[in-house]
DNA sequence: GTCAACAGGATTGTCTGACATTCTTTCAAT
DNA sequence: ATTGAAAGAATGTCAGACAATCCTGTTGAC
């Protein structure tokens, strides 16, 4: 009898728990944007060898979690405010489409685990944990794209809150900001329990405005 | 001297070479979906080494072109219908909300380019040349993606499409399609050049679907 | 004949080590 | 202070190796 039961089918092998490792470091904004990353040092933290962390990186980089110069090496990009924009919009679109869809095709075990986990975030928005907050939110969101019927749009999607992750993190830490946006949640989960897919689609737009505002307030405050 | 001109040439490595050899390669269909890339003979047949060409594999792995499951090495995805669907239904609300900004923000000089590209597909709309009829009609809709204002969107949009050009390639082979294609495209370049978002949205959302039914069409077809 | 265990080869996952090329920084010279 | 060259650091790329895993065809048992 194996002391370990790993039902697990796929094997995780290096390259994946080093891309793990990375995204998480990366999204919790363990590096500076603009900073290097220097491949000798990484591979000493991580433990792994060179080819084995280049490949990592490589996956990192079509994520677009981190730049790749030729000759230069890898580096946290420096998300412009443009771009910001560019992805604010696109998440809009992405998920006023998954809030409206969820509405009319959600199941009732699917609903309360939407509600489990507004639940939660308004716990996290009580706190001052800024973290808890960012990743409950996370998980609300990801509930409605995983039910919106579209395993594509809950794709491109999370690819897109990804890169927006530091802008996340600041916001809620904003003075209101967190209770501000568990109303606007609360009212996308009211309009999906209902089954009004109108109802939903505005209050995900509403939602989507309002975090970019606010992404740009903080952005703004202190450079 | 304006600091924004960048004369700095980025160098192409063997790894950006071997992404674009092998992209295209799959592009245009040389793989079977389902068959086994061996690392082996790939190496041999670029004149690489196995680390470069896994690198390069990497990258393909996370632009979704090919699966690596491990212990089993990378292989063509088989697309199904149903991911198809759901990447249709997406291209949908990209393009369309594309083609909207672009009626009313693109300049005079890029519309031409538009037009031009529209005469370069209508050309190979009469040839039998299905190859020529998507690279022309790519490069349509990539002049609309890059005048939408949102290069988020464009990078998106692109790597859908690239995904789906398995059908792509079919679908124009069907009876009558590049025709009724040409047609539909017409009609969206006359809506951007009125100036007419609503228009635009209109027509660019009846290509998708045209587009969605022929590739189903195709796939049905013959299995 | 069908099925299961098994041996062997093929293929991948990963590491070590190496070297040329290309930045980057330092330091000296003008 | 500006320029230029040399030293140092980091990356791009390769070759070779070996264990772990998968695949295939054969053998053996029922």
């Amino acid at each position: 009898m194996p002391p370990e039961l790993n039902l697990r089918i796929t094997p995780r092998t290096v390259q994946q728990e080093t891309v793990d490792k990375l995204r998480l470091a990366i999204l919790s904004g363990l590096f500076q944007p603009g900073s290097r990353l220097i491949e000798s040092q990484l591979c000493a933290q991580l433990g792994i060898s060179r080819p084995s962390l280049r490949e990592a990186l490589r996956s990192l980089e079509a994520e677009r979690l981190i730049e790749i110069v030729p000759n230069r090496g890898p580096s946290i990009p420096a998300l412009s405010w443009e771009v910001a924009t560019a992805i604010y919009e696109v998440r809009e679109l992405l998920e006023v489409e998954a809030a409206g869809r969820c509405a009319s095709r959600i199941s009732p075990a699917q609903l309360r685990e939407l509600e489990r986990s507004l639940s939660a975030f308004e716990e996290a928005a009580s706190s001052k944990d800024s973290i808890a907050q960012v990743m409950t939110a996370a998980d609300f969101y990801s509930i409605i794209l995983a039910n919106c019927g579209n395993p594509i749009l809950e794709e491109v999607h999370r690819g897109l809150v990804a890169r927006i992750s530091f802008f996340r993190g600041r916001s809620m830490s904003l003075e209101g900001r967190a209770q501000s946006s568990l109303a606007e949640m609360r009212e996308i989960f009211e309009s999906i329990a209902a089954g009004d897919e109108k109802a939903a689609r505005k209050a995900s737009k509403q939602h989507v405005l309002r975090a970019k505002a606010a992404a740009k307030i903080s952005m703004d405050s202190d450079i």
